[in-house]
DNA sequence: CACCTAACGCAAGTGGCCTTGCGTTAAGGT
DNA sequence: ACCTTAACGCAAGGCCACTTGCGTTAGGTG
């Protein structure tokens, strides 16, 4: 059974719909990028997508709820996962491209997004998909590292990835203070010797 | 010279300013903690401080602003820093102080109001002083274990500290994900381990 | 081609956040 | 005790996010 077919209304996903759609969530992307998540509005969104502002109201409901579809949306261009055959080159390269992705104003917005609308039960459960699947694809460095013996079988993935990440996180989420350029490289090797225990 | 003196305006700190303050802020923190940083409003505060409305903007203007003045002014009590003479006891200890303090309403709304007003470059210096403060308290407890001998010489005191804690700000900020009971002392180990590096 | 209706545009209206002008209260000095 | 004025209360108003009712457009179907 499909679930369209449960669905007790007729939708219309063709043309004008689709089209409406993703005007209005490229154009969120834009204004989130341009002026922030704070100075984000409903008005700027449907003012540049070309659509009135009632119906991006009655689509999404709520600035969280488009913010959040947006980014599911734009999430098909995500952050490389380097696969050279050596973990602290990977664990490295990966920390610094997520660095620079929260440098820019997208990855910003992004996480700051994310953490205004976490009160929302629903929400989080939809932001916990989305860095789920960000996360299990960079686990697949660490996967491999157990595979060929470079880090010891019982290595946490979603540890060694939470040590890697969440400084850089933090930093962009309270931060003011900056990510040095040489903050990346530093983080993958303190992580690597905590993983590989005192061998 | 005192700085008061040079106060071009004569200010009154006494009597009845200081009380409508001190109200006004212990009203902020509560709020804070019932409501949430996204519900929080100014006509909230001042109902339950039994001020005017007006008198709250005067003295503050933003809500952002209230919110950084009340941590500041609430945040005498701490997380407190243990001292054990054992690295890894003082810093499982202090995980999990944190941990439980990002557990409470107050703990949460004081992170998500840091990631908000984090766009204003006046206001982001200011959570930037109150993070370095309570980063500095916690940093005695590395540099005593290097003083012990614990810890090498070299070893980085504010790296350190990022990695034990950043985890659990990350979770509680973007977080939907709950801290397990056990996340504060495996991050203590690992992180002790990684500064030790390959001994 | 003709019909049905989901989806959109338009415009008026609501409520909450924030500002402003003015009168009143009380702190602090003389 | 008296005066000055910082700080507060009150009330009116503006601004902006958000809602709602209704008419119109255009996707989908027989």
């Amino acid at each position: 059974m499909t679930e369209e077919d449960a669905d007790p209304i007729r939708r219309r996903p063709g043309g004008r719909a689709a089209r409406v759609r993703q005007a209005v969530l490229t154009a969120a992307l834009e204004v989130l990028a341009e002026e922030g998540v704070a100075r984000f509005g409903i008005a700027a969104v449907a003012a540049r997508a070309g659509v009135n502002e009632t119906t991006v109201y009655r689509r999404w409901g709520t600035r969280e709820k488009l913010v959040l579809d947006a980014m599911l949306a734009g999430s098909t261009e995500g952050i490389p996962v380097p696969d050279t055959g050596d973990v602290r080159t990977d664990l490295a390269a990966f920390a610094r491209a997520l660095a620079d992705y929260l440098a820019t104003p997208a990855g910003r917005a992004v996480a700051r997004a994310a953490a205004l609308s976490s009160d929302d039960p629903g929400l989080a459960e939809a932001w916990e998909t989305f860095w789920q699947s960000r996360l299990e694809l960079a686990g697949a460095i660490v996967d491999r590292a157990v595979g060929r013996g470079e880090l010891p079988a019982g290595t946490d993935t979603g540890l060694a990835l939470e040590l890697l990440c969440s400084p850089l996180q933090t930093r962009a989420l309270l931060g003011h203070r900056p990510i040095e350029p040489d903050l990346p490289e530093r983080l993958a090797d303190t992580v690597l010797d905590g993983l590989r225990g005192r061998a």
